[in-house]
RNA sequence: GGGCGAUUAGCUCAGUUGGUUUAGAGCACUUGGUUUACACCCAAGGGGUCGGGGGUUCGACUCCCUCAUCGCCCA
């Protein structure tokens, strides 16, 4: 059989998704088998695969296909979630481009748009997932705006108005003029802006004084109640009980005085405009101040502003000025940076705006989903989050669910003619609760109109990990089986918006946590550290990634460079290494396949030695692999596996056993090496699924229906760490015959005669690897140093290479003093610690001991060094 | 302004209750190599006063304080 010397992953890739999807094994029902349960975040259906769900599902494929192997019911749940604003603004886009205006069309006729929307676009990302390997259940693929994942959300809303913890309120909300709703909290982003501070003077009513305040935006003068001064500035004990005007509309205004204000900035006066600012709103409600609201909502001037009506706020504040100079009532402009909310998702300049919204009260859910966490019933990883945690759960506000949007879970609140309402998970329910309220038995489903708004879409987020598996519906009972769920993989960029708020849900409505551990992943940003951006153009496609270095390769290459929460910087030398590394295996794969076998021929003394040692370096490599993952240290893991199979199987392993050129390998070698091959490629397989399973399929004659997906996970025995030692100190022989190689200029393939002075343990276990590896012609033990050879350590061992006199007596002195002075130093520290009293005294008896070692090998060495020296110098 | 975290090799990072040879990995670098599995490779090698200073301890990359620099979150 030929095989390429190249590995070309497209060529098999869908093939084995293929195989895997038709034999059903990423489906997942119920049995009697430990369940291992992970839900998706859920992509939003406006969205393409980014290096971020690369990143994220990677990790997510890594865990199921583990769990799955290690013979748990492994279950990964994939969906969508519906984006409320994103999606109704790609929408409305849509419709502008085909001249359809969203205000003239009906809420049914919108939303028939946006299901059309969602059709078109929401199975994308799914689509490419399946590129990376992703072993979801997709017969399982929810959606969060589909029929069972809107009943819970419905009912839940239901649930927690008749807990009483949700209400509704006239509050200062965070307004997206741009989207026309109100967003929480957690979606406004800050950005720093260059802009200016303008120093206005407000005349004081009946005098020729005026007084200054300072402001970044001038055009909400017009919106002015109210300046306000501290009380316990004396600067302005002149203007208690005062009133002032308004510039331009010449309003007249209290003075009044808070200990809000902060004398130290700006001019120490402030002006109060309880209708657009948070902290002015408050002072308002303390102060009895009348609001005025100067903003229509799409962010223009109203008529109450009585000036600039119908301009835009930024034009406003250009063009108000002019004006105010020419009034007199401009001071100065100064430069200044502050720092502005904006919208996460339309990046509109967000405008405090008074309104009705729904908001859910948070404070006793936090507590709990707060203890949850600190107490490492969720455990965080890495744990340094809980600190981050802790401080949003301690500090958390009311959650305002409402959004004045129709592309979401529409609030299922009935307001009767009166103004009164109920809230009910149908109409028919409402018009029934609405009969018992009003003792009215007339009462008919058209006195009834629901409430415009929808919910925010964390509101069904938060659901998931019960709703994906129908866990609101009495009759279905998966959800037992399925939740708690096990791990969940995330960005920390979503802590608050949702994961808390899963915690908040889960011991809410199913009283236990919705999963137990919580791997947070770093953001992917590009080589200099910019966060990756279409604007930039930084991010590279993830499906052309795939397309030049392979699915694995670019799995290989996500985790090569991403310790759990930290930022993790993307190259494309990373995949590339990933792409490297799936060659390196199927080349050795080559090389095995390639072999003759020859089952009558006797197994070779250095094959047993090569076979007794790989075999105990698998147990050590599945133990540190264990290790590492239960501690979530999922790239460490890999590396493990890595190294141990470029360096140590290939490297060692493979180059000890290989059969001279063109000879044939005995058959017992060749059994021992498949296995350790198999074992390898099952190690590997959650990290490059697609490799893994062409060259596990074709190692051996499998039959059909089996894979590699489905197979065990290899177990370690109990570890024969001495034997891994003596391993170690014969590489370190053939390593300094290689040196001495390199530096005497002789080429491997003329052999070598050695002489080794074994030092008080030496073990012979691996002489006939160390005799093939080094190419070694005659290797005797000598009890005495050899004349005329170069010489080296390894621990105790002295090991000399005759050289026919041809020897330069400078360079190995230097060497041996080199090494020596090396030798020296080091015992001087040890001694420096075996001296102190104190620590012979107080250190444990096992590290003393091992200073004792220490101290015997060195002084060994230098016994040893000083001799070849003295030698040397005659 | 409040809080959290980081600083270890040229780069990206490990370093696990303070003790495993005066610190490890991958990449990059240097030198040599057409040894027929692999140049997407092999072999050998160089490179770090663990951000500065102070302290605790028999012993500090590890714990404490302080300074500097950077980052993140919140307001």
């Amino acid at each position: 059989m030929e095989i390429a010397s190249k590995y070309s992953p497209n060529a098999t890739e869908d093939k084995w998704y293929k195989y895997w999807m038709d034999k059903g094994f990423f489906k997942s029902v119920p049995d009697e088998r430990e369940p291992y349960t992970i839900v998706i975040p859920p992509p939003n259906v406006t969205g393409v695969l980014h290096m971020g769900h690369m990143l994220n599902n990677t990790i997510q494929d890594i865990l199921i296909r583990r769990a799955r192997m290690m013979g748990k019911n492994a279950c990964w749940v994939p969906g969508t979630d519906h984006a409320s604003i994103a999606t109704e603004a790609k929408v409305v886009n849509r419709l502008k481009t085909q001249g359809i205006d969203k205000s003239d069309l009906s809420r049914d006729e919108f939303l028939s748009h946006a299901w059309n929307w969602t059709e078109e676009h929401g199975g994308i990302i799914l689509e490419q997932l399946k590129k990376l390997g992703a072993s979801c259940d997709w017969d399982r693929t929810c959606f969060t705006l589909d029929e069972p994942r809107s009943k819970a959300v419905i009912d839940t809303f239901v649930a927690l108005y008749e807990k009483d913890l949700i209400y509704r309120g006239i509050r200062m909300v965070n307004w997206d003029p741009e989207a026309l709703t109100a967003v929480s909290d957690e979606e406004v982003v800050y950005k720093e802006v260059h802009s200016k501070l303008y120093y206005l003077q407000y005349q004081i009513e009946g005098e020729e004084e005026f007084v200054t305040i300072a402001t970044t935006r001038p055009e909400t003068i017009l919106g002015d109640t109210a300046v306000c001064i501290n009380p316990n500035d004396e600067r302005f004990a002149h203007l208690r009980g005062k009133r002032v005007l308004v510039p331009l509309v010449n309003r007249s205004i209290p003075i009044i005085e808070d200990e809000y204000v902060d004398m130290e900035f700006g001019t120490g006066c402030l002006k109060i405009t309880p209708a657009h600012d948070i902290n002015d709103y408050e002072i308002g409600m303390r102060h009895n101040l009348e609001s005025i609201d100067i903003l229509n909502d799409n962010g223009t001037l109203s008529e109450k502003a009585g000036l600039f009506v119908g301009k835009d706020r930024f034009v406003v504040r250009e063009e108000i000025i002019p004006e105010l100079e020419k009034a007199g009532n401009l001071l100065k402009v100064e430069n200044y940076d502050n720092k502005v909310g904006c919208s996460e998702r339309t990046g509109a300049v967000i405008e405090p705006k008074l309104s009705t919204q729904w908001f859910l009260k948070m404070s006793d859910m936090a507590k709990v989903a707060l203890d949850a966490v600190m107490n490492d019933e969720v455990k965080f990883h890495p744990a340094k989050f809980k600190n981050v945690y802790r401080h949003w759960m301690e500090n958390v506000k009311d959650w305002c669910i409402s959004r004045q949007l129709y592309w979401g879970h529409r609030i299922p609140v009935f307001y009767l003619e009166s103004g009164d309402f109920v809230v009910a998970s149908t109409i028919e329910e409402a018009v029934e609760k609405a009969k018992a309220k009003t003792g009215s038995d007339a009462l008919t489903t058209a006195d009834l109109s629901q409430e415009e708004d929808v919910l925010d879409t964390w509101a069904s987020s938060w659901l998931w990990p019960m709703s994906v598996f129908d866990g609101f519906n009495p009759e279905n009972n998966e959800v037992d089986y399925y939740y708690p769920t096990n791990d969940l993989v995330t960005g920390h960029d979503i802590i608050f918006f949702w994961v808390a708020r899963m915690i908040m849900a889960g011991y809410e409505f199913k009283g236990t946590f919705p999963f137990r551990n919580v791997y947070f992943t770093g953001m992917v940003r590009d080589k200099q550290g910019r966060k990756m951006s279409k604007q930039l153009g930084n991010s590279p496609d993830p499906l052309d990634l795939m397309a030049t270095y392979g699915a694995d390769g670019v799995r290989v290459g996500m985790l090569l460079c991403s310790p759990a929460g930290g930022d993790l910087l993307f190259d494309e030398s990373l995949p590339e290494q990933g792409r490297n590394f799936a060659n390196k295996i199927w080349n050795a794969f080559r090389l095995v396949k390639g072999w003759d076998i020859d089952n009558s021929i006797e197994q070779p003394e250095y094959a047993k030695q090569a076979i007794s040692w790989f075999d105990a370096k698998l147990d050590q490599t599945i133990e540190i692999v264990n290790d590492h993952f239960s501690k979530y240290r999922i790239s460490d893991a890999l590396m493990t596996v890595y190294t141990v199979f470029w360096q140590e199987f290939s490297s060692w392993y493979l180059e000890a056993i290989k059969p001279a050129y063109q000879q044939p390998l005995d058959g017992a070698t060749y059994k021992a090496t498949v296995e350790f091959f198999d074992k390898m490629l099952r190690l590997l397989h959650p990290f490059m699924p697609f490799l893994t399973e062409e060259i596990w399929q074709t190692l051996e004659g499998r039959k059909e229906g089996e894979s590699i997906m489905v197979s065990d996970m290899p177990v370690a025995k109990p570890l024969n760490a001495d034997l891994l030692d003596k391993f170690e100190i014969m590489k370190e022989a053939v390593g300094g015959i290689r040196t001495i190689r390199k530096e005497k200029n002789i080429a491997m393939k003329d052999a070598l005669k050695l002489d080794v002075l074994g030092g008080e343990n030496y073990a012979a276990d691996f002489d006939a690897v160390l005799v093939k590896m080094a190419n070694i012609s005659e290797k005797t033990m000598v009890s005495e140093k050899t004349e005329g050879a170069v010489s080296f350590m390894a621990r105790t061992n002295e090991y000399f290479v005759p050289m026919d006199g041809m020897i330069d007596v400078e360079a190995e002195l230097e060497k041996l003093r080199k090494d020596l002075a090396h030798q020296e130093g080091f015992l001087k520290g040890v001694m420096k610690k075996l001296g102190n009293e104190r620590f012979v005294g107080s250190a444990p008896e096992a590290v003393v001991a091992k200073e004792r070692q220490k101290q015997a090998d060195a002084e060994a060495k230098i016994k040893t060094l000083t001799e070849s020296i003295a030698r040397l110098e005659k």
